[in-house]
DNA sequence: CCAACCCATACGTTTTCGGTATGCCAATGG
DNA sequence: CCATTGGCATACCGAAAACGTATGGGTTGG
């Protein structure tokens, strides 16, 4: 059974003649006739009924017919189907974020996606600081929006942006008096501290950066968000250091300050599987660069 | 694209790898491996990922499989259903029938069709005298169960059975008494006729009885079924003479009598279009020969 | 009775398909 | 570190199928 011996059948049946049949599909009379001929053998029943007026199809052609323009439909959709999804057109994308970016970048990214690709079924899902890699690697997300990037061999990372660190403190702390705040005035005071990347203490670049300008300062706590850190410093737990996006969404009676002389930021990324090949991805990757360069 | 390639691909996608598809197709691996890259050079895009383990579809592969598979199961489908119908074993049968027959014939004739053809749409429809030639020739009926039968080039017909011809009466009519009735009695009673077939009032079977017995009846109305002609031979307006097999449904108060020495019958037959070739015409022939059998 | 129309058949050419042999690559194991 | 294994890809050849051209045969209409 033939897809091709169908379309000739529907293209007989649709004319009601071999031969304007042949004419619509660019062949010859002949191997026309002889393919219908062949299909009803296969079958083992006439489908037409040969009139000298031309064909006109039997019951059983009729029973065919519906389904064979079914099936010709279908087979077309599938390979139309298949390079939608292949070129990005459809499809269907998973995207993890972290909450900082959240109220920043969400806004702005949501409807630009859904704007470049109008046929794609769009999923999001918080990620949290420990989870994102077992995310990525468990296909439960496809693409994840960092900060700051993720290391692993097996993750592609694309760095599209990045956010100056500032120190986040309650209204009424003195530091908040300043415009900006003295490295060296941090020396002691207790900070608020976010799980290290990489479960390497080392790589945070909030430690980096007090390792530079040879702060201290004793971690008062570790919490998994930025914004249970702002909660922690607004009851006056401590100081946090975290990435200036977080001023949306922080709550009231918390203050941003940025620290003189220290320049450092933290990456925003979006990182994806290395094996991940879906177009869907590059698409994803230039919205969020539109985004965040604008942030 | 071909349904060849789409059946390939199901079966390569199902087992994960092409040369277990081979083995199940029973081909050889390396040509497997060629129309899978045809595929997908058709398609455009790669429908599986290689790894060293084996085949995994892309997201892409997903996409088409779906379709494929359903694309297959319709063609198969159709070709099976078109066997059936060309078979018999399903389609539709349009059935019309004299309503003379309908009390003696139809509460048997029906679960009969139904028990032989169980997948088939069975169809009823009454049929008046006058119509019941142009009903066949126009297909809004493929067989018509006829008494008596038609005559028409166009117009197969067989003979199942015949009716004995009977005079029917009033209760009270003086001739009720008699257990048969001699033609000779009827001289000169109004009749109530039946429309004569084939527009020709020679070709009547009961005016070849009156005449071959040289009775006249004047024709007191012309109706259109025997059950009118009936009501109206309750109602005094007259005789008539029909098939014994309406006696079924025949109203209170009407006596059927045989006529002495007349052993005129009428036929039974089943007509259909000579250009209808539907396995159901045989079908239902044999179930009609069989319950007028035993009629 | 001939012309026109339409489908069927015949035959040679070309395309496509399937089988066998073999190569390439990665993972596995001694 | 090399050999082996498992799996897919490539090359080539013979077989099968499809297509085109030429032609036959039946029916319709002038």
């Amino acid at each position: 059974m033939d897809l091709r011996r169908l379309r000739y059948f529907v293209a007989v049946a649709e004319a009601r003649s071999v031969g304007k049949a042949a004419e619509r599909l660019r062949m010859a009379q002949p191997p026309l006739s002889v393919q219908i001929r062949k299909l009803e053998a296969e079958i083992g029943a006439p489908l037409f009924r040969r009139g000298t007026r031309g064909m006109d199809l039997t019951e059983a052609g009729q029973a065919l017919l519906a389904r064979a323009s079914e099936a010709l439909a279908l087979a077309a959709d599938g390979a139309e189907a298949a390079r939608a999804v292949a070129s990005g057109r459809r499809g269907r994308l998973s995207v993890g974020y972290m909450f900082v970016l959240a109220n920043a970048v969400l806004p702005r990214l949501i409807p630009e996606l859904r704007r470049s690709v109008p046929g794609v079924d769009l999923d999001f899902a918080e990620l949290s600081a420990s989870t994102r890699e077992a995310r990525l690697l468990d296909r439960s997300v496809t693409v994840a929006l960092c900060m700051p990037a993720i290391h692993h061999p097996e993750i592609q990372v694309a760095r599209i942006g990045a956010q100056p660190l500032m120190l986040v403190m309650p209204i009424r702390s003195p530091l908040a008096r300043l415009t900006s705040v003295p490295m060296a005035r941090l020396q002691g005071r207790p900070l608020i501290a976010l799980p290290p990347p990489d479960q390497d203490p080392a790589s945070s670049a909030v430690a980096a950066l007090l390792r530079r300008h040879q702060v201290v300062m004793p971690i008062a706590s570790r919490v998994e968000t930025v914004h249970s850190a702002m909660s922690l410093v607004l009851a006056g737990e401590g100081l946090a250091i975290v990435p200036a996006c977080a001023k949306l969404g922080a709550p009231r009676g918390i203050v941003f300050r940025p620290l003189r002389d220290a320049a450092d930021s933290i990456d925003v990324a979006v990182c994806w599987r290395r094996d991940s090949h879906s177009p869907l991805i590059r698409t994803f990757l230039k919205c969020a660069e539109k985004v965040v360069a604008r942030l």
